[in-house]
DNA sequence: AACAAATTCAACCGCGCGCTA
DNA sequence: CTAGCGCGCGGTTGAATTTGT
């Protein structure tokens, strides 16, 4: 339980003198750390252990950084801290040669108060809603998708960020569907733009899945593959669709610092406990002109932290659900290998894990809707550079593969 | 220049978790 | 099973510094 950790008399609190700080560097580059509670007796400290490890960790250690921010660490963290909350050390984690305690400070000192000067809720980072959108709040999303060119037989859709907070449009719903709807055919719909970053699909998702369950009236192999980059709130973000494979696609273009990416395949047996449920359309629903995609945030997954982002949670996730990396992009590449070296020591990759080529030039989400294995095995032979031969299982099981990139 | 207010940030505090006896 | 202990985390404090008047 808690205890006062200086409860011994005779123990300096407060700053550190440099006289201090050299006996402790001197002890620690010898000796290291050990336990904490005993350097101050080696190291000749009147300081009690916890007071010389939150020194050495948050000011002496070699590897800090020190100095600003840069813009590319801030973005980054904001965009962590949509994710993790408050969660300092994971964000720290992410953040080479930054600590918890930097970062704490930074976000209550001066994120805090440039979100609220956008007009962002730093807790929450939704905007901070007038009456008006509060109502707008707890409507669907919806999209509709029109069709761009007819001679390609590709769809085109460019998000738009126009009243978003970077990337976010609404606050979180707290029980709706986010409904992408695609007109596969140029007689209807405008485009009613909706933001695809991946605080759309993080925090969008919603926690009710009595619809999915009810409309889905028969398997949806949905296997995506999703990268998320680009920190700045700027991502650029396209869906199209073709209309030989009837697979919809969602590019991720001008990707810089970000990569976010999962495989799944989503059944009815797994619905609830896949990353993103996805809903295929009834055939009433896909009449042969436009097909229609729920996909709801499926809270057991998320709080469960089956997703994440921290080491100790990757390798949890990856245990659990069987994660298949597949990364080929230089950039990712850096980020894998930091990954698994840095932050998952131990953690290597196995030899079932895949490490296809999943994206050369673009990122891409690819949603098979034709609620047929066959469909998505076929077209994973089609295309070998997106093979993901464990995508599917006969159980049928998630695999999602989750984690991050910055430069 | 002097003072006040605001900001920064190092350090502390208390709690919870995991390990061990 | 439980208590003791060490450690790490997140929240908070307050001294030092910067900025504004």
């Amino acid at each position: 339980m808690g205890r006062p950790c200086c409860y011994k008399q005779k123990l300096r609190k407060g700053l550190w003198s440099p006289e201090e700080d050299e006996k402790l560097i001197n002890h620690i580059t010898k000796y290291g750390h050990g336990c904490w509670s005993s350097v101050p007796k080696l190291a000749a400290l009147q300081r009690c252990g916890k007071s010389c490890r939150l020194r050495w960790i948050n000011y002496l250690r070699p590897d800090l950084k020190r100095g600003t921010f840069s813009q590319q660490e801030e973005n980054l963290i904001i965009q962590l801290h949509s994710l993790l909350g408050n969660k300092w050390s994971q964000i720290a984690s992410r953040l080479p040669g930054r600590t918890d305690n930097e970062i704490k400070n930074l976000w209550n000192s001066s994120i805090k108060k440039k979100l609220r000067q956008k007009g962002i809720d730093p807790d929450t980072h939704n905007k901070l809603l007038s009456v008006v959108e509060n109502e707008e709040k707890v409507s669907a999303i919806s999209m509709n998708i029109e069709k761009a060119s007819e001679g390609s037989g590709e769809l085109n859709f460019v998000e738009s960020h126009e009243n978003s907070n970077y990337g976010i449009q609404t606050d979180k719903p707290k029980s709706s569907l986010v409904t992408m709807t695609m007109d596969g055919y140029p007689s209807n719909t405008t485009t009613s733009a909706a933001p695809l970053t991946h605080e759309f699909f993080l925090e969008r998702f919603v926690t009710t899945h009595e619809t999915s369950t009810a409309s889905c009236n028969k398997p949806l192999e949905l296997a995506s593959y999703l990268s998320f980059r680009q920190l700045n709130y700027g991502s650029n973000i396209g869906l199209s669709m073709n209309s030989n494979t009837n697979n919809l696609l969602f590019n991720s273009k001008n990707s810089e610092m970000f990569t976010h990416q999962f495989n799944s395949t989503i059944t009815n047996d797994n619905i609830l406990t896949s990353p993103i449920a996805a809903v295929a359309s009834n055939d009433s629903m896909r009449n042969g002109n436009s097909t229609s995609i729920e996909l709801q945030r499926n809270s057991s997954f998320f709080d469960s932290n089956a997703f994440s982002w921290g080491t100790a949670d990757y390798d949890k996730s990856e245990k659990e659900a069987n994660i298949h990396p597949s990364v080929t992009d230089p950039e990712d590449i850096k980020w894998f290998e930091y990954l698994h070296t840095q932050l998952l020591p131990g953690n290597a990759i196995t030899n079932n894990q895949i490490t296809q080529d999943l994206y050369s030039e673009k990122s891409s989400i690819q949603f098979t809707t034709q609620g047929s294995l066959s469909t998505w095995l076929q077209n994973q032979q089609q295309q070998p550079s997106l093979q993901t031969a464990n995508i599917y299982n006969k159980h049928s099981q998630r695999i999602p593969d989750a984690f991050g990139q910055f430069s």
